[in-house]
DNA sequence: CCCCAGATGCGTACAGTGTTCGCAACGAAG
DNA sequence: CTTCGTTGCGAACACTGTACGCATCTGGGG
């Protein structure tokens, strides 16, 4: 029996081991999620197309990867590591200066977990399931960094000012990343979108003396400037309120 | 041809009109998927379950309920109502303070909101992923109450101070319930997940100094004492930064 | 060189999911 | 009694994450 019933097998047929193409790894695996997610939002990923992205079947994935929210861990730590947190070095570059601009470190810092949560918006939606049980090596050097900056400023009790800083970034940037999903999602640019959310807002608002006051007209600056200012003020006062625990 | 090939439809097996169970109702359905989401987390909510509950269909649940986002989104509105803000009567309270408790006022709207995104641990999950796009009724007169506290207080522009505040509110709450449900999923009291996790967590520590410090040791007192301390300190710093912005 | 063991890829299958569609039963209106 | 809009629902579709078992490939002894 030459001939049987199943497909031939031929030489020709035979994989090559993908030339170009990456081999199949954990990295590489991760590295592909994170651009699918960055580029589909997070619903848009599943087992499936993920290993179509990698010219791999869906379940080959499972060699290299426990479970699809094992993934998600893997794929949170990755972009953790974008996140920059100052040395606390700022001592040193003004020696006189016997308060050291820790303000300006933790400034810093606030503003690159922003950038990276907006630059990867499926985070949000991660943060507000799994929170910070994660134990990945980069969230971890992340807070290492973090108990350095605000040992060194001095602070009695670093965790405390740690959490107070970081409840906000999260709460303010969680907020701004999913306000612009919703945005993304509609296709439209975000003034646009608002113009087009005016008019419902208005009229949830009617009756509400201060949000009438509020929605009353569209904002003039460009949204994001708008997002970028708030964020400053609201760090700004939490800063503000952080310096006044500092001894002296 | 008396008798066919379909079931008998029989006078008896006539659906009474479901005597004591509650008619399907928009309202039943969100109050019956509020439960379940409570009893059983955001990913054991799916709309078969949820029929079942209600001993009615899957489907029938479309003809109240357009998409299953917009029954979570009903369900948020819902919870929102329980979130209590004092109104601004704090000058009234004791006539001849004149700068009146609205530190109080603010403190208590903030206990409120954490208690209910505690009681409903899957308000985290919706919120990372929507955000506050929502225009429920409830949700609105919640921000007009906050706009009314913050504008009585004396603040020149209040949203930034609602902003403020509530991202640190919102930051702090949501990580502390997506801690929570991951407790929950253990099966075990909150100290001895703890107790479990420390193992895992001084060897991720390893290598990093300040981080082997905090973890040298489990907690003495009783975690939920702890994370309401945690979430009052860094209140009390978010308000006290926003003293400063008052007029005088 | 051969052979075999372990690692790797993947086709199939299962139990579920959200949602659409067309049909049946109903209460009220004419 | 007939008609009509509303409500419930069974079946079906296109997906999802993942377990299982078989094929193939790779590297290291004999």
């Amino acid at each position: 029996m030459a001939a049987k019933t199943n497909p031939i097998p031929s030489v020709w047929a035979r994989q090559q081991p993908a030339p170009d193409q990456p081999a199949l790894s954990r990295a590489a695996i991760v590295r592909e999620a994170i651009a699918m997610l960055d580029a589909e939002g997070i619903e848009a990923l599943s087992m499936r197309k993920l290993g179509a992205r990698l010219n791999a079947g869906a379940t080959s994935l499972y060699r290299h990867v426990a479970t699809k929210d094992e993934l998600m861990e893997l794929a949170v730590d990755e972009v953790a590591a974008e996140i920059v947190v100052p040395s606390p070095d700022f001592a040193r570059a003004d020696p006189e200066a016997d308060s050291p601009d820790w303000r300006a470190a933790a400034t810093e810092a606030a503003r690159s977990f922003r950038a990276t949560a907006l630059r990867h918006p499926w985070l949000s939606s991660v943060l507000g399931q799994a929170g910070l049980a994660y134990l990945g090596p980069n969230l971890m050097s992340f807070s290492e960094r973090l108990a350095a900056l605000f040992t060194a400023a001095g602070f009695p009790e670093p965790s405390r000012a740690i959490d107070t800083v970081l409840s906000y970034v999260i709460g303010m940037s969680t907020t701004e990343a999913a306000w612009l999903t919703t945005v993304a999602r509609s296709g439209e640019t975000e003034a646009a979108f608002i113009a087009r959310l005016m008019p419902a807002a208005q009229q949830a608002a009617a009756g509400h003396d201060h949000l009438t006051d509020a929605y009353a007209e569209p904002p003039a600056a460009d949204p994001a400037e708008i997002r970028e200012t708030k964020f400053a003020y609201g760090l700004e006062v939490v800063l503000d309120g952080l310096s006044l625990r500092l001894p002296r």
